[in-house]
DNA sequence: CGCCGACGTTTACAGGCGTAATCGTCCGAT
DNA sequence: ATCGGACGATTACGCCTGTAAACGTCGGCG
């Protein structure tokens, strides 16, 4: 099942700091979002109904889990840009970003260094 | 304005095939999708008022023709993704792909090249 | 032992999206 | 001049999403 933009947010900070309670996601995430621990109970329910994120009752509360791995999560979204923007492929990506001027030195460097292990390990 | 999925079908082929009607539209993007007629002109309307696309009255009909270039759209995209998942920056991107075993030896041989031509131009 | 407050659960609601049918108009063929 | 059909425009509608308030329950303090 889908993860939503925001159910996505919840689950960073659920992937970042562990199992916690609905109070702390909404510590954790409310700041930035600017929301209401209503907002994140809601999305902590979707994500339950989801089974993306699991619930342990820890007297009075629960502690709520991911279920999903985020390098899943990860790869999904990746692999659906990739498909629907550039055949599939991951050179095409590249390429747009140094196109559009999107790469630094640095980006390029780390880029190379990347390539040069993947390709030594082959 | 953002523009959806299914919007986004419909300027992949405004982008590749050029300006067309909506019937244009409906007969290269409806197979695969299976749209009606009625589906692909309300997502063109809706590119309309998005300002996505522009409509340019041939007689009886209208010829739409995009008005955002598809590496901007591309770049936007990509940009987000990698802002989301991957701290803003590219190369964790190729390094989970090449984790996830997701790059055949074209694709690192591709990159390669890619990344010492960038070099070079340095 | 009863009540209050903290939690999770349920309900709400507007806006976007996918998908489409219906309406209204105007061109072109009789 | 008329009428039907081809188009775009308008309307429809259910689901998902973002955002949140209201409800119900249960445990602990007094």
């Amino acid at each position: 099942m889908r993860i939503s933009a925001a159910e996505s947010l919840v689950m960073e900070v659920l992937w970042r700091d562990g199992p916690q309670t609905a109070e702390d996601v909404a510590a954790a995430v409310g700041p930035d979002q600017s929301w209401t621990v209503a907002t994140v109970k809601t999305l902590l329910n979707r994500l339950l109904t989801k089974k993306a994120v699991s619930a342990e009752r820890i007297g009075r509360r629960y502690l709520y889990a991911p279920q999903i791995a985020r390098a899943d999560y990860v790869r999904e979204e990746s692999q659906g840009l990739i498909d629907r923007l550039f055949d599939g492929r991951l050179a095409p990506l590249v390429s747009h970003f140094a196109e559009a001027k999107q790469l630094s030195p640095e980006d390029i460097a780390e880029l190379k260094k990347l390539i040069e292990e993947l390709d030594d390990g082959r």
